[in-house]
DNA sequence: TTAAATCTTACTAAAATAGTAGGAATTGAA
DNA sequence: TTCAATTCCTACTATTTTAGTAAGATTTAA
């Protein structure tokens, strides 16, 4: 069970953003040099990510992105959910008629994997990109 | 982010074995039918359980496998760890003297992610094979 | 006009996943 | 004694996912 590069780059470049998000737009460059990140795969992450409009773009020379919400009001839920990256530990499928396994009725374990996936969300829900950039011990608590 | 179908597969199993204990020992065919797992995928999965001494196996006609632990004592982490199902969001190595990003410091997320680890893991230690059998309610508490 | 940037689409190498396949060894029961 | 049911073992493989690369078009501040 692992998370992928692509939802832990999404969240660091967010983080990245926050972090200096006074002085402007920032370039793909400048987050791809900071945190060792290729520059073709952040725009390609960063495609996503405007189009939950959790950014904003500012087109040409001395563009970059900017945050579209503030920190404290973006959470890693919505990051993750954004480049595609779902949390989703079970394989059931809920629309299906047909229960887990192919058969009438849920998998033993069915319940098990719904609720994992509600304890990650929450996780996820409950910590704030503000969270990240002032110094990482509030997530202590 | 996405559990592996051996840690699941490897769960079922041990709770089809957990509940039909009482009969002697189960079959990996009889597992395959009830779960609708290949039976061939079953055989590489207990192996492993079996090294980690969660069953014993019973060799030749009427074998099978048998729980070597009752299901209070058992863990979903002992379950998904025997079966290399590792838990793990994390990248950054914590034995390389770099950090992450192969930087001298550690990486924005680092601990965002170590501790959803945390999370994960206390959530499966707290959940035993006998929770999954006993009508799944007791998991909702 | 130019350089720095985003935007867009297509491709691809490598790794992981989810198995299959084939047979050897063991053993209870007919 | 034979047979069928079972575990055990090792090797192979198709498919999917991941993690990018590549190439260029578009936009815009300076």
């Amino acid at each position: 069970m692992k998370l992928t590069t692509k939802g832990r780059y999404a969240v660091m470049a967010m983080a990245d953003l926050a972090l200096f998000k006074d002085r402007g737009p920032t370039s793909l460059t400048e987050i791809s040099l900071r945190q060792n990140i290729s520059l073709a795969y952040l725009e390609q992450i960063f495609i996503k990510l405007k189009k939950r409009n959790l950014v904003k773009s500012v087109r040409g020379a001395k563009g970059g992105y900017v945050l579209e919400i503030s920190p404290e009001d973006i959470n890693i839920s919505n990051i993750i959910a954004a480049v595609d990256e779902k949390v989703k530990t079970l394989n059931c499928k809920k629309e299906s008629k047909k229960g887990c396994n192919n058969k009438s009725y849920k998998c033993i374990t069915h319940n098990l994997w719904d609720q994992l996936d509600q304890h990650i969300n929450s996780f996820f829900e409950k910590v704030k990109l503000q969270d990240l950039v002032k110094k990482t011990q509030t997530l202590n608590k």
